[in-house]
DNA sequence: TAGATGCATAGG
DNA sequence: CTATGCATCTAG
């Protein structure tokens, strides 16, 4: 009798038999029968004194069988209880993302191939004869490699197969995956670089696990120092795990490691098909597979000799994960690295507070790249203080950032205007009546999207037809679309620059996150001369010819009730602007603000980034936000938003006494409906983590059943925990 | 989580 | 009377 963890929202392992003829040990990956039907399940650890085990004989039903892949091992076992136990989710479902490529369990099916195996045919047409010559070094062939290389089609294979000319045989698909070559393309390092770059090595070859947050301005070579750990692990014989925000992992990306180590990573994210999958997960754990570089999800693979695991851009929002399972992947990478007793290195620009105030403390490294790499230079940045420089009625860009945008595109170099917002313009009102369009569901407003003649909400995606009237005062021609989205800035650039070879790009551009990849691959090759967009420009490709940035709004997002807006904004403004002068050329960036003197803009204008992070600790810290606080978001879900702010509420009543809670407003977090239920927040702080759980694990408890159709899930904010 | 079950409602 | 939709329960 063994325990068996199931990839169901089940917390507690069940016990099974084991037949004679299935040998398992803990870590073992099984079928067993579950209810009704038949599921995937991983042997766990007996509790000491063995009474996890404790079932009724009558109830005891026995594996089906073994998979014969290797046994998940105990850093991977003890990793998937302490994610279940911190994320307050069932085991079940944390260990359902480790069995993600349900495929890599069976083994490959082989490759139908053919050899020649008799007298050529009757018929000797002359495709047929190709392929005959294809096959005259008498080894065998794969079917469609065959019908390539002859240039015929796989009928005619097909045709010679019934003609006895050729026999199907099973090839082995076990060809050995290139191993990247931790020699291959070592690059000159600058001494900064070196000095980090030797640290990591050594803590790599130290096997202890041990964090580095590797903190270095945009363009100053991160990537190529941790390319250094990466290959001291490899150079071991052991894996490396690279994590990055899913948009980063472009091409580009995969082609700087083929030059340094010689082959490209295997790649582990939502749009690698599940043949491919499965031949990661699968080489990964007999540790085939040297290196991965993947989205979040990535850190569940079961590395059989994890070396070292790097999240790059470890402050991007992209690597928490909030729908179905709740986790962060960098914090979830850390605590991977501790089990798996490996180096975890935190790359940033910008990092992220909770890590910052980490490495203050000491409990994580500080790896410090002060310096642009080779010839790049920092981005001369300056304000422009819209009170003052007022662009034209019904424009949005003030006259100094259009000259510096009209000199460059002159100059044959590139500019980028950022607005992180979507849209024509995010109020339309009534002239008339003061009517404004406001989403049904959310309490905010709609945005309107002239291009494709509709207002939506972004929150809900509710969507409405532009009507030509006011729907309150009926009056025609009265509507007025307020402030700018990113497409009123392109039609102030196409009548600004008409000449100028111009891209638009947003998250929601048609033709989805494929087409915006190509688009900023041109970019980046300088096929356009401008480009305007959202926050999909403040990563990813490098734009070698961008020399001028226009914030055309810096003030958007200090204003929220966000407790993270400024740190945000900060990231965001440093990360685009960071994104000119990477490989030299007279970098300017411009923030265009009502509000000049808000220190975080004087922070980014001063390059002043410890000031920066040390007035938004001390912020912090009196309010008691993270990562000095505890923070934890009760997503409160149910069938209306009234009912979801009386739930809401209700949950507050109960709250304990010494826990700060807040309910958030609609103003400051709208309700959001997401599948067709509302969504509402709810914060708590407490003293500590522990008594946070406990008092969100008693919480949960007592929600109110009657409250009618409400879900709630626990979204515990990542907190330090070493 | 997903499948089974039980109950309420709609339609012929 | 069946078909359909949904809320609820449960798994070793």
């Amino acid at each position: 009798m063994v325990p068996v963890v199931v990839p169901v929202a089940i917390d507690t392992a069940y016990s099974y038999r084991v037949p004679r003829d299935v040998a398992v040990e803990p870590g073992s990956i099984v079928e067993v029968p579950l209810g009704p039907r038949s599921v995937l399940g991983v042997v766990w650890d007996e509790e000491p004194g063995g009474r996890n085990l404790k079932v009724g004989d009558n109830r005891l039903r026995e594996i089906v069988r073994g998979f014969d892949v290797p046994p998940l091992d105990p850093a991977m076992r003890r990793f998937v209880d302490w994610a279940a136990r911190y994320y307050l989710t069932p085991r079940g479902m944390v260990l359902r993302m480790v069995l993600r490529a349900p495929e890599a369990l069976e083994p490959e099916a082989p490759i139908r191939g053919v050899r020649l195996a008799g007298p050529p045919p009757e018929r000797l047409t002359t495709a047929r004869k190709r392929v005959l010559e294809v096959l005259d070094g008498g080894f065998a062939w794969s079917r469609t490699g065959l019908a390539a290389s002859a240039g015929v089609s796989a009928s005619v294979i097909d045709g010679l197969i019934a003609q006895g000319t050729l026999e199907e045989v099973a090839l082995l698909p076990g060809r050995e995956p290139n191993r990247p070559d931790p020699a291959h393309g070592r690059r000159e390092l600058n001494p900064d670089q070196t000095a980090a770059a030797e640290d990591l090595v050594t803590a790599v070859e130290a096997r202890a696990f041990r964090v580095d947050l590797l903190d270095g301005v945009t363009g100053s070579g991160k990537t190529e120092v941790y390319f250094e750990a990466v290959a001291a692990a490899v150079g071991a014989g052991r894996q490396a795990l690279v994590l990055l925000p899913e948009i980063a992992l472009t091409a580009e990306f995969l082609e700087r490691f083929a030059g340094r180590f010689g082959v490209k990573p295997a790649e582990w994210h939502s749009e690698v098909p599940p043949k491919a999958r499965a031949r990661v997960w699968r080489g990964v754990a007999t540790g085939e597979v040297p290196v991965v570089v993947g989205a979040r999800s990535a850190l569940f693979l079961p590395f059989r000799d994890l070396g070292v695991v790097v999240v790059d851009e470890e402050h991007d929002t992209a690597y928490k994960q909030e729908d179905g399972a709740v986790y962060h992947a960098r914090d979830m990478a850390v605590v991977r690295g501790r089990y798996a007793e490996c180096p975890v290195v935190l790359a940033s620009a910008t990092p992220s507070l909770e890590t910052w105030v980490n490495a203050e403390q000491g409990r994580y490294r500080r790896l410090i790249l002060p310096a642009r790499a080779g010839a790049g230079r920092l981005p001369e940045i300056r304000t422009i203080d819209l009170r003052r420089n007022i662009p034209e009625r019904g424009r949005f860009l003030a006259p100094q950032l259009v000259s510096a945008v009209r000199e460059t595109i002159a100059g044959g170099r590139q500019a980028l205007l950022f607005l992180n917002r979507r849209g024509y313009a995010p109020l339309t009102l009534c002239r008339t009546c003061g009517h404004r369009f406001e989403c049904p569901n959310c309490s905010t407003w709609l945005v309107e999207h002239r291009f494709r003649g509709v207002l939506t909400c972004h929150h809900c995606g509710h969507t409405i037809r532009r009507p030509d009237s006011c729907p309150e005062c009926g009056e025609v021609d009265a509507l007025v679309a307020c402030g700018p989205g990113i497409e009123r800035i392109a039609e102030e650039a196409a009548e600004l620059f008409p000449d100028a070879r111009r891209l638009v790009l947003s998250s929601d551009v048609p033709g989805g996150a494929g087409r915006m990849k190509l688009e900023l691959a041109a970019f980046a090759h300088g096929e356009a001369d401008l480009v305007i967009g959202t926050q999909v420009l403040a990563k990813g490709h490098n734009f070698p010819l961008l020399d001028v940035v226009g914030v055309v709004d810096a003030d958007l997002g200090l204003a929220h009730g966000d407790p993270r807006a400024a740190e945000k904004t900060f990231q965001l403004i440093q990360q685009v602007t960071g994104r000119a002068g990477r490989a030299g050329g007279r970098a300017r960036a411009f923030l265009q603000t009502r509000a000049p003197e808000h220190p975080v803009l004087r922070a980014i204008v001063a390059g002043d980034r410890e000031g920066f992070y040390a007035r938004e600790c001390d912020e912090r810290r009196a309010t008691g936000m993270p990562p000095f606080g505890r923070l934890a978001a009760l997503v409160v879900t149910a069938e209306s938003r009234e009912a979801a702010f009386a739930h809401a509420r209700a949950m507050a009543a109960v709250a304990p006494r010494e826990t700060d809670v807040t309910v958030l407003g609609p103003a400051e977090a709208p309700i959001a409906v997401v599948r067709g239920r509302h969504r509402f927040r709810l914060l708590m702080k407490t003293a500590r983590t522990v008594d946070l759980q406990a008092h969100l694990r008693a919480w949960l408890a007592a929600c109110p059943r009657e409250a009618g159709g409400v879900r709630v899930h626990v979204d515990v904010d990542p907190q330090s925990f070493l």
